[in-house]
RNA sequence: GGCGGCAUAGCCAAGUGGUAAGGCACGGGUCUGCAAAACCCUUAUCCCCGGUUCAAAUCCGGGUGCCGCCUCCA
């Protein structure tokens, strides 16, 4: 078996391999910090996290590099309107981006370089690519020759004609063509700006992933990633300084994730239907967002409402349900089952099967339903009278490892009730002996209104916070 | 105008040639002191019209509807 990857440069799915065996270099686009992420862009690290942890799962060494941009227009705008200096809001949005990022269960990148601390590349990057008259100096700015590079347009399948049609010249640039864009732009009387050869000023948006991809990683990397959006141009800009460079292709496979929409709209300014990721975790568990992102396929758009939300935490509660009767029934159950050797392999099989599922283009979908199948079997187990220890261990193995490539906690931790909520559970429990259910009842009402479900089992109580 | 995507039950969503996964919601049942949890049952002529095929949600042609990119928005 091999994994499948879709390749946005083919357009198919293709099987995965690696240019050094067992190794993965892998990158993605990371956000420009002027402002909190909304829930747009908190999918692509939720989605290539997933990715990258079913990579390491499945063997290999993942070198995971994602940008931040910490100094463009809009950061400087942002920075200007609040009256705080472009560093310091960077350095206030990076640090929140980490905090929202972590909630959602997102492991660190290997490295997040940042444009300010990857000037002297990008301004080397720029100096051969002008000494290769790919790029040329004009009016203070520097821009990419387009024309000159034969395969633009090959990852968005757009030839050069027809962009040429549409595109246009800015008031003010010195462009020799329309479609060349811009490797360095001259800073404005006040703005921020380093030092270069074609003097003072700032990166150009896309130099800044040519510049990182090549420094931390390679001339050619394994994956390259982000969301639809940035296939063109950004994209389509990396692969023509990337390779006009190098005379190397930039990355094997280029993965894009659909858009996320609110309400069928799509996320805008306009509409003023932003959604902060950082609004939204202050009300919702992040595992249920980051469930209900896995729940459909990364290259598939997402309606994202309130409701649907809800649903899936439903959902997810589900599976955690299953996990927590599964953990509260070894505790109080040392009867031994027999056909333990079956129920292993039945379990096995769950495995194997969420294996394929991963294997076809990270499809988390239909990784999930295995995960409800497998709730399902761990279900039937529980209703048989007799269980075996060494079987309920399986199942929680499966789902704990299961989980934790998809980033989902799916074990809940054992609490220590505290003292009052103790005596009272068991002061019903004394209510149900002597059949005074009145008593029991409401006993059970008051936990429920402190947020505490009891729930009454041939293995004695069980008892859950109420999510 | 160019490039591309999507249309599957009340809702969400897999499935890309062999006769429709999974979840949420709803209804019925079992279990329970009652619940909860769980299990069982029920629920889809796969947007429309043609075509190819022994066989199509799945391939081809034509419609209809929604959406994205081509404007430094993931």
């Amino acid at each position: 078996m091999n994994i499948q990857i879709y390749n946005t440069l083919t357009r198919k799915k293709e099987p995965f391999k690696s240019i050094d065996e067992g190794k993965v270099k892998m990158y993605v686009c990371g956000p420009t910090v002027y402002n909190y992420i909304h829930i747009g862009n908190a999918r692509p690290p939720i989605v290539f996290d997933t990715v990258r942890r079913y990579l390491e799962y499945r063997g290999y060494d993942v070198h995971f590099v994602s940008n931040f941009t910490d100094v463009d227009d809009k950061i400087i705008k942002a920075a200007n309107e609040l009256g705080e200096d472009v560093p310091t809001l960077a350095e206030r949005f990076i640090t929140a981006y980490h905090e929202d990022v972590t909630a959602l269960n997102i492991n660190r990148a290997d490295q997040h370089p940042r444009v300010t601390e990857t000037m002297n590349d990008i301004i080397q990057f720029v100096e051969m690519l002008v000494e290769k008259e790919y790029a040329y100096a004009s009016g203070g700015d520097v821009y990419f020759r387009t024309k000159k590079f034969k395969d633009y347009g090959k990852l968005s399948q757009q030839s050069i004609d027809e962009l040429r049609v549409g595109a246009r010249i800015q008031v003010g640039e010195h462009k020799e063509d329309p479609l060349d864009f811009v490797l360095w732009k001259a800073a404005k009387e006040g703005e921020i700006y380093w030092d270069s050869p074609w003097g003072k000023g700032r990166p150009g948006w896309h130099i800044e992933c040519s510049a990182m991809v090549k420094k931390y990683l390679g001339n050619t990397i394994d994956i390259h990633a982000g969301g639809q959006d940035l296939s063109f141009p950004h994209h389509e800009n990396e692969i023509a300084q990337s390779e006009a460079l190098n005379e190397a292709p930039m990355a094997n496979y280029w993965m894009h994730n659909g858009y996320i929409n609110i309400n069928n709209e799509k996320m805008s300014k306009s509409l003023g239907n932003f959604i902060m990721l950082h609004d939204l975790l202050k009300k919702y568990d992040p595992q249920a967002f980051r469930f209900f992102m896995l729940n459909v396929h990364y290259r598939h758009p997402i309606n994202f409402t309130d409701e649907l939300l809800d649903s899936a935490k439903v959902s997810l509660e589900r599976i955690r349900t299953t996990v927590g009767n599964l953990e509260h029934r070894i505790e109080h159950s040392v009867d031994l089952g027999t056909n333990e050797e079956d129920w292993k392999k039945k379990i096995k099989h769950f495995r194997n099967q969420f294996i394929i599922e991963m294997d076809d283009d990270f499809n988390t979908s239909n990784a999930i339903a295995v995960l409800f199948d497998l709730a399902k079997e761990a279900n039937l187990y529980l209703q048989e009278k007799n269980t075996n220890v060494n079987v309920l261990n399986s199942f929680i193995a499966v789902f704990d490892e299961v989980g934790n490539v998809l980033g989902l906690q799916l074990k809940t931790e054992q609490e220590l009730l505290d003292e009052e909520v103790d005596q009272l559970i068991s002061q019903r429990n004394e209510a149900r002996r002597q059949k005074n259910y009145q008593l029991a009842d409401e006993i059970r009402d008051k936990l429920q209104n402190e947020g505490i479900l009891l729930e009454d089992t041939p293995q004695g109580i069980r008892w859950k916070r109420k999510s």
